[in-house]
DNA sequence: CTGAAAGCGCTTACAG
DNA sequence: CTGAAAGCGCTTACAG
């Protein structure tokens, strides 16, 4: 017993009018009496008429959808992000459409982007960089394309990021204040510019003191290989560990203490992104904090303003927390 | 310089064939030539065509579009089984489309629902369990519906779910088996199925060994009046506290810690979901894992299975970890 | 094996 | 203020 589909076809049946007029009245156009308006009203609700935004989109041009482009939802850098922009967007009447690089890559490729454009959004927002090759392609497209957490202008595109670089100085000063002095890097993708951002901060920290961060220690993991890498750490003498993110960091700190080195005394793990406040975690690892909350609204913001026809590129992030800070844990000594 | 959008109609001209042909081409439906096919490929590459996934779906009644309906993408629950399941759909060809009850109510209710038929996805599955009032408006509506992480039968519906009264069971004996001798509950909405559940095996655990869970040992909080309650908690003289999961374990914590209460000693605390793993921290709390990533991949499955024309509900949860299994950590003795 | 026509459910010009 | 027609870009019958 499925319920039939009930189209402004039924609407306009049922209320004497034309699907025209319906259609005005439902998207408050200008032009129809109270009455129109109430007898149609009436009939959507006595009929149960929902709107096929699939046919809307197909004729206006506007799906009134926002392309959410991520790699890896778990990190909850991306999950707390990803709620608060959503809802947002939910709340200006767009929907998000999730896609993933499904673990390919850390870019947006052709593959990628095709599936984006064949959903037609009205905007997208993306977590990932776009590889080289795509910047023009996308800049065509003629959708709106914001870089969330990235810096855009190497790419000449819209971003809203905080200053990574200073994120990673932050850190590599806490760590000399703590008085370690052998600084070793443990990054991600060793091509995305924000993991080489804040890898340069951190050595520019140590530099400042004299201390070279040598490339021997600077490593960039995925999982898969990440247990010799932290084999290789654990046999240099590094005693202040970078990790890009928070989520490499917790890896290493689990590593690292299975193989018997005293995490927050001999050795200081700094991560990144405060995941720990995200979650209402009780503070352990220490870390930097780029203010989540405020920058996931900055960027929903910026989209939502571009799509409400602001030509201007979105500002750079500029919240309460601008400054990245370091929020100091158990894994440094003090 | 706006790329002009390709069609199915430039790909006719350019191969000079008609628009019916090609489509048959790229949807691979019987009938044309090699001849054909290489044409309509190399059109479509040369002018870049990219289908639009809206006209499709209008047409064929299909959108290839799964509505994921959730809560709070910050628990690491919800992600990281929505990142598995969403790109378990992409694999499949399918998009996720998100709606969330943007902090409303536990519940799918009208104004939700609405909203997910607008698009018109080819199937829906839903954290949340349905408002009473909204279950035979969604059965009649013709979309599958699975309910994840919820038994579904209760609804008459689709579920796919893990033994929760087992999970309270195995935490409240646990707890027992550590030497806490007085439970108190923390729960998340009082009225959600899955909350009382785990409330009840946790209950009866205690009441085995002729201890009860007395009603001003159970509250139900969000995050608003959650510093009252843990007062109270602290007031009380419990000793083994039982979270509705490892969210509301992690302020529970916090929050005791702060009252001076001594965790992990003097009271037991456990959580439930196992998100330490999920997000592969050091294990910290005590918790009840349900086997994330299997339970997740069975909950595409279903899905997946029922849109492939399966008529057959979706079988619960039994995966590697069907019966939920405590997880040792530093918040309970031994 | 290929094509001309109709139509999915809307919104957009254009008339009146 | 309202309506008849056209069309968004596809896919589905239906002919040939």
């Amino acid at each position: 017993m499925e319920k039939k589909k009930v189209t402004l076809k039924d609407i306009a049946a049922r209320t004497g009018l034309s699907v025209n007029t319906v259609s005005r009245v439902l998207n408050k156009k200008p032009y129809y009496t109270k009455d129109v308006e109430a007898r149609v009203n009436a009939a959507c609700k006595e009929l149960g008429y929902i709107v096929d935004m699939n046919a809307s989109g197909l004729r206006s041009g506007s799906t009134r959808t926002i392309a959410i482009l991520y790699d890896d939802l778990v990190n909850p850098f991306y999950s707390y992000t990803t709620d608060i922009i959503s809802k947002r967007f939910e709340k200006s009447g767009y929907n998000s459409i999730m896609f993933s690089n499904n673990d390919r890559s850390p870019y947006v490729d052709y593959e990628l982007i095709r599936s984006v454009m064949a959903r037609k959004p009205d905007g997208i927002l993306s977590f990932l960089e776009p590889a080289e090759d795509m910047v023009e392609f996308i800049k065509n497209a003629g959708i709106p394309f914001i870089i969330f957490g990235r810096d855009g202008s190497p790419y000449g595109m819209a971003g809203v990021a905080a200053d990574e670089v200073a994120g990673g100085r932050a850190a590599g000063e806490h760590l000399l204040s703590c008085g370690y002095r052998s600084p070793a890097y443990l990054g991600s993708w060793h091509d995305v510019k924000v993991c080489l951002d804040r890898q340069k901060g951190f050595a520019e920290a140590f530099a400042a003191a004299g201390i070279p961060l040598t490339e021997d220690r600077i490593f960039y993991v995925r999982e898969d290989d990440f247990s010799a890498v932290i084999d290789c750490l654990a046999a240099s003498k590094a005693d202040a560990v970078f990790c890009f993110n928070d989520m490499i960091a917790f890896l290493a700190i689990e590593a690292l203490s299975a193989r018997g080195v005293a995490i927050g005394k001999d050795v200081g793990v700094v991560g990144y992104d405060n995941v720990q406040q995200m979650l209402k975690m009780p503070r352990f690892i220490t870390t930097v904090d780029v203010g989540g909350r405020d920058f996931a609204e900055c960027g929903a913001e910026a989209m939502l303003a571009l799509l409400a026809g602001g030509e201007e590129a979105p500002t750079p992030y500029a919240g309460r927390h601008a400054a990245p800070v370091i929020v100091p844990g158990q894994t440094t000594r003090r």
